[in-house]
RNA sequence: GUGAGUGUAGCUCAAGGGUUAGAGCACCGGACUGUGGAUCCGGUGGUUGGGGGUUCGAAUCCCCUCACUCACCCCA
């Protein structure tokens, strides 16, 4: 490559990067583990736009969340509308929801998507600007049953990609009708012993007195054990929901811990929720979050219809995730000459045909070259064209796993390829 | 947004004020014109992240800036 280079350098925008092939490689696994499982559970697929009206955010998400109002982001279109690259997405699929009536098909609906979001968050481990999310919903089903469902799915998938020593952590965050009167309990409790926190927790005291548990300083821990639990102060209802989870979780055979300080970020929660995470992630060790929004729905205008969910960040799964990518063979064509190249080309575009990967490269080589080539890049197979081998209508193709090599033609060998190939396989799965 | 650490070749790292910034790996070529991996030889590749300052002299010391990394806040 001679073209001359600009002098500024170009690179991926802070918080963002480039997936390149091997690792894109883990990620189309990834993928297709996450589509497969949650195919068998009853979900489909709904693809919305990565890009939405502001205000969908500032109503679903929460006007006073972190999300909304520092790490959104949030320009001007050429119509003048303020549109957002989505932060998250579960408003989406409730948008989506009322605006095609789904809500009219046979209850409950699931989903999945897989896809980009964004924040405008400052990066480190586990945290970027455009990051991926696995995102699964389901509305319409309000038995508990189902809460324990999705957690158990979530498990499989995390089982299926090798992810060991996970911890999964449940609470329940009540509803509109408990919830209020915890949270002044709580604000009174924090307020009385409000000299012996810390300058954050006394600034957490009055705006969100629930990150006070989050508080890694040991008088802040020591003063907020004593505090109010959540659990004491569910309704009935929310209790039994809770208790009802909390069985099936058990009947499934899923260990969890209880923690009355578990909070989700985002506003719109009721009852259940839940996280899941991981060792050796750093500091942001959560690789599924999700929970229970019976109001959202409603809240946006739309029918009374309750939804639960869950998302697991990608880039966190994978970096977990034991995943080893299948070994695919592939044929290197060696030729000698003009003739040979074009025989190679025709050969090639029918092995192709019969699902064989054929790489023919358009340098003139040595028989010799050819082979270091096909070792440095590691070629399964490599099919030599010579003038002999036109002269025959034969071709020689050698195994450089083992160096055995073979005589025939194109049809023939093919059969030995996809025979070896199958072998592979099998001997994988054992 | 706050704080700390790190920036030298594609990668991993040397050089700690003193010739023209080096090595290993990788890449390209040769020894080797019909058979790979090894070995040997050669080559490409750098505004030492960028800018300014101190100095006879700066990759090295100082300031600013940018980037990356980690942590806080918060979250996937």
């Amino acid at each position: 490559m001679n073209t001359e280079q600009p002098k500024k350098e170009l690179s991926a925008i802070k918080g963002t990067k480039d997936i390149l092939p091997q690792e894109a490689r883990l990620w189309q696994i990834a993928e297709a583990a996450a589509k497969e499982i949650f195919e068998l559970y009853g979900y489909r697929e709904l693809r919305a736009p990565v890009i939405e009206p502001t205000e969908l955010f500032e109503k679903g998400t929460g006007a006073s969340s972190d999300i909304v109002t520092k790490e959104m982001y949030t320009f001007t279109d050429k119509g003048g509308r303020s549109v957002t690259l989505r932060p998250e997405y579960t408003p989406s699929v409730v948008r989506a929801i009322i605006e095609h009536r789904l809500d009219l098909q046979p209850q409950p609906l699931r989903f999945y998507y897989i896809g980009p979001m964004f924040r405008y968050d400052k990066p480190q481990k586990g945290r970027y600007r455009q990051f991926h999310q696995i995102d699964i919903e389901v509305f319409g089903e309000k038995d508990p049953a189902v809460d324990a469902e999705i957690v158990e799915m979530a498990h499989r998938l995390l089982r299926q990609l090798g992810v060991e020593n996970v911890t999964t952590m449940v609470n329940s965050v009540g509803c509109k009708k408990c919830r209020p009167a915890y949270g002044a309990e709580l604000r009174k409790a924090a307020a009385a012993v409000k000299d012996r926190l810390c300058p954050d927790c006394q600034r957490k005291a009055e705006l969100n007195p629930l990150r006070i548990f989050d508080c890694k300083i040991e008088t802040c821990r020591e003063v907020a054990s004593n505090f109010p639990k959540i659990t004491d102060f569910l309704c009935a209802e929310c209790q039994e929901h809770f208790q009802e989870f909390l069985g099936y979780l058990d009947f499934y055979g899923i260990p969890y811990r209880v923690d009355p300080t578990l909070v989700r970020g985002l506003d719109y929660y009721t009852k259940t929720a839940f996280e899941i995470v991981a060792e050796h992630l750093g500091a942001q060790n959560a690789i599924c979050g999700g929970g229970r929004y019976d109001d959202m729905v409603r809240e946006f205008g739309g029918p009374d219809l309750c939804g639960i969910g869950f998302a697991m960040g990608l880039e966190r799964l994978l970096s977990v995730a034991k995943i080893e990518p299948p070994k695919k063979s592939f044929v290197y064509f060696a030729y000698l000459g003009e003739e040979a190249k074009k025989q190679s080309i025709a050969t090639a575009r029918y092995l192709r045909s019969e699902g064989i990967e054929c790489l023919v490269e358009f340098k003139d080589r040595g028989m010799k070259a050819h082979f270091s080539r096909a070792n440095k890049i590691g070629a399964d197979w490599v099919l030599i064209i010579g003038e002999d081998e036109l002269a025959k209508g034969k071709f020689q193709l050698k195994d450089m796993i083992d160096s055995k090599q073979y005589e025939g033609t194109a049809e023939e060998l093919a059969k030995i390829i996809l025979l070896k190939d199958k072998k592979g396989i099998k001997s994988r799965e054992e």
